[in-house]
DNA sequence: CAAAATCCCGGGATCGTTCCCGGGAACGAT
DNA sequence: ATCGTTCCCGGGAACGATCCCGGGATTTTG
């Protein structure tokens, strides 16, 4: 199957001289003569000459590889940040193996194992939901190998870590609900055990308080369940006796489900109930009305993580340390009341 | 870094054992004794060794990777068929390697040769748009690497394929805007390089023939640039002297746009005109009204070809073929403007 | 002109694993 | 007692590239 692969060997032969000489004059080593130099690269061109990979990584006790593991690939958001990640990766002529928790715990524990049984170079991580104790991270650890983890980090670990103001996004997303004349704000919070929801939720707290408005716990909602439908809590949020004049939703298909079970009900958006969404999907402009939401850098948050991995991979002893992304509220028709008044 | 993985050698010299020895008690073979190998999996097991994969390979002469082409991951359809990907290969205890090409012919004769350089086992590709001539993977068949395409093929290339039903699936949801009372039917058409987007054209226009309808080139639309705008064309076709009142488009996004557009014009879809889109994005089923659409099976996609690979890598000699994966229409009411009459 | 410095290059070890080959011990059979 | 089997195991050569070490040939220096 690769047996017409052309080794070092080949080239040595054909030119009558050693391996040696012959991978010296392809490192561009100084101590091989420009006429014998020549020759090398010049066969080597022709017969489509490459290192073995394998060879080479077996020989420099590394792998070339780094890890990759998020909650879900076809979660738009990770795969803008995959997509940021590989472009710098491609620059350091490394490769990038992908795995996906899946939200669990357990296939997360899994992918850590392979991961490592890969003799990955490092790691990018973004915790799964169901991930509250992080510790089986630490026998990567253990082995000198860094880990980077972005947006779903974990306060546990002495890592370095690359996130979104979460704090300053949900402060700013509530207040601007707050100065669209809204009173009643509600807020669909993401699981408490990753450190952004609870950076959001306490965003979101601040903004309420520092604005003299009452906060109801009745309005904030924890969204058990990832996969879960919006229609339930959407309902309870309506039949209270003083329902909400706004949600906060932790991302943008919650808020456009909200959003369509709330238009189900015959109230108006934002007349009734303004809206605002996180991570601004592709087609949030084109709802009905078109949603606002933060729109959070993912491409920037990969390649920021990936940059930082590589400075740990390059230094051993550089010490963890943490990036915070600025983030960016798009306000659209179903937040903007004052335009209907 | 990681001076202090353990190798096959450490065990040796612990239970002084030669290393071949260990290593045949690891691989369970028959030739060592019950008593040895009891020994020596107890002793692996403690010290967590893992066997260095890297070494293997080179040993093996195979890398146990595969590489995966893809237009773009950040498309939802992509990013499914990545999952199902990764579920066969993960059984197979391989790994992947991911590129985008971006829909860039150029960008994807680059990540063809990254992936030569590293060996891969086999590839999967789905072409990008501007890729008219695939005679670039010549170079990689030619090392006897398999390759199955799915999705977006080619046919000038004799390698295994996996693809939906596109004649099939045009054809059904032709039908289906013409049962529901359309006659002017306008089709969003793909780039005509890909067998896919000439086999939904197919299907299109014989369903328009089969039912007696005028075949009208100005309601066939060949949106040009992935990335553009439905607006300029949405418009065009809106201002003809007779409009459609149907309209079949090549992907959700481009339907969602279209709706956008002629909901801004004043016109009501279903009523004056029925939008059917495809791939069935997850959001589609919350617009107004929500969108029929062609369901694709991208996760299943996904697995086949991974299969088909893994068929191809187990038996050198496995000629090429196809397979054709069904697709279903997801009927809603963007397109049921009987529920209107 | 001899000694030293310089320039190129080959030999061989190395990375960690696998696998072929062959050797020694135990055992039963002749 | 000798031979042929069977059963375990060790030695050593791969896999392909890199790199240290040292040696011969040429050039420079005193």
């Amino acid at each position: 199957m690769r047996g017409r692969r052309i080794r070092i060997k080949d080239l040595a032969d054909r030119l009558s001289l050693s391996t040696s000489t012959v991978s010296r004059a392809l490192a561009g080593h100084s101590d091989v003569s420009a006429e014998t130099r020549q020759l090398v690269n010049q066969l080597a061109d022709e017969l489509n000459y490459y290192p073995d990979p394998i060879a080479v990584n077996l020989k420099q006790r590394k792998s070339n590889v780094i890890g990759l593991i998020v909650p879900n690939i076809d979660n738009r958001f990770f795969a803008k940040a995959l997509t940021g990640i590989q472009q710098v990766v491609s620059q350091h002529a490394y490769n990038i193996i992908t795995s996906q928790s899946n939200e669990s715990l357990e296939i997360e524990k899994k992918n850590v194992e392979v991961m490592m049984a890969n003799r990955v170079d490092g790691l990018i991580v973004s915790l799964a939901r169901e991930t509250i104790n992080a510790q089986h991270f630490n026998k990567i650890l253990n082995t000198d190998t860094p880990i980077v983890f972005f947006d779903r980090v974990n306060e546990g670990l002495d890592t370095s870590k690359v996130v979104i103001d979460d704090y300053e996004a949900s402060y700013k997303a509530v207040k601007h609900l707050i100065d669209e004349g809204c009173r009643r704000i509600a807020h669909i919070a993401g699981p408490p055990n990753l450190f952004n929801s609870r950076k959001r939720l306490e965003g979101y707290k601040d903004a309420i308080r520092d604005h003299d408005l009452y906060l109801d716990k009745r309005l904030i909602i924890f969204a058990s369940n990832y996969q879960q439908d919006a229609k339930p809590y959407t309902k309870s949020l309506l039949s209270l006796n003083s329902p909400p004049d706004g949600i906060f939703a932790l991302n943008d298909r919650s808020a456009i489900q909200i959003m369509y079970y709330i238009k189900q009900e015959g109230l108006k958006i934002p007349q009734d109930i303004a809206i605002v969404g996180f991570n601004n999907n592709e087609l949030s402009q084109y709802f009905d009305p078109p949603l606002s939401s933060v729109e959070s850098p993912a491409e920037e948050l990969g390649q920021s993580a990936a940059e930082l991995l590589f400075k740990h991979i390059e230094n051993e002893n550089l010490p963890p340390s943490s990036k915070v992304i600025k983030s960016n509220l798009i306000v659209r028709d179903s937040s903007l009341r004052s335009k209907y008044l």
